[in-house]
DNA sequence: CTGGCTAGGTTCGCAATACGAACCGAAATC
DNA sequence: GATTTCGGTTCGTATTGCGAACCTAGCCAG
């Protein structure tokens, strides 16, 4: 009737590996706001509510685990401040945060997304979904979009 | 150079909001079982390395959250026992544990992967990834097989 | 019917982690 | 040279995780 073990044993599992990049519900929610682009420390934290502390200790392991960067930058006349920057690695994540949104808006918001994926090229709209390989595109195709409709639910 | 907010506040987000029934690394290592159908109480907790109490846990938040039924199975001649059983919303996850996977294959592996994923139709290859939506399949026409090689890393 | 075995838990004491408030330091600004 | 701001660190308390021990229902053998 059911299955003793799987197929995969957890340290041969991609995805067993995977979590121990992306532990906890923090760490996505880090690495969402990294998806938009929001780098600074302060930012960060105001959006997604998380403690200083951990906050610090959990961007410390992003960059330790390459998945982004801590890069200087200037704004304006402001002095050299530091904010954090997805790797390439850390950007072949967003393919997961947005199965992991698409699954979200389907089955907890009632089918109402929040954003619009398109092709940049030809403007077709995009999903993160089980496709024939060869059928799959890069993340450069990739166009997001806000969706205005803010309904709460 | 920073945006200083996403554009999707949390609350509106269904990452944000998946990320409540799916908070933790031991959830995603159960649903990982549950997806290869193993879902005894003492096969999961010996495959994962859980500890009891927490898995005990988990699997409650699981069945109450929807994503498992808790049903009752004779295998043989022995009582009646019961396991967890993924419900539809809880199948809707897989692509998401399979694009985790993948990306661990292709950055914390080497590119190796350990399951094929094929269309059970034409026997293609198939992929969780960024296409265009009506390229996008249904999982029933996922098969999965595991692929032999079994390297360390 | 009685004693033992097994699956699937619960309980308990200890350890690790999260929390939030307070503090810190360097750079610019007043 | 005092003040603000950003990006943290430190601290005491509260929560959660951990693993070992214990519990219980149902079946089976004697």
């Amino acid at each position: 009737m059911f299955p003793r073990t799987a197929p995969v044993p957890l340290h041969a599992c991609g995805a067993a590996r995977a979590l121990a990049m992306v532990p906890d519900r923090w760490t996505w929610l880090i690495l969402r706001e990294l998806m938009y682009g929001v780098g600074r420390f302060a930012d960060i934290q105001a959006e997604i509510g998380i403690p200083k502390s951990v906050l610090s200790a959990r961007l410390s392991e992003i960059v330790e685990n390459g998945l982004a960067d801590k890069t200087p930058y200037r704004d304006g006349t402001a002095r050299t401040r530091h904010g954090y920057v997805l790797t390439r690695k850390g950007r072949a994540l967003v393919p997961v945060i947005l199965a992991l949104m698409h699954w979200g808006d389907t089955h907890l918001k009632g089918g109402k997304s929040a954003l619009a994926l398109t092709d940049k090229r030809t403007g077709q709209p995009l999903r993160v979904a089980l496709t024939p390989e060869d059928r799959a595109l890069p993340l450069r195709r990739l166009r997001i979009d806000p969706i205005p409709g803010d309904g709460p639910d």
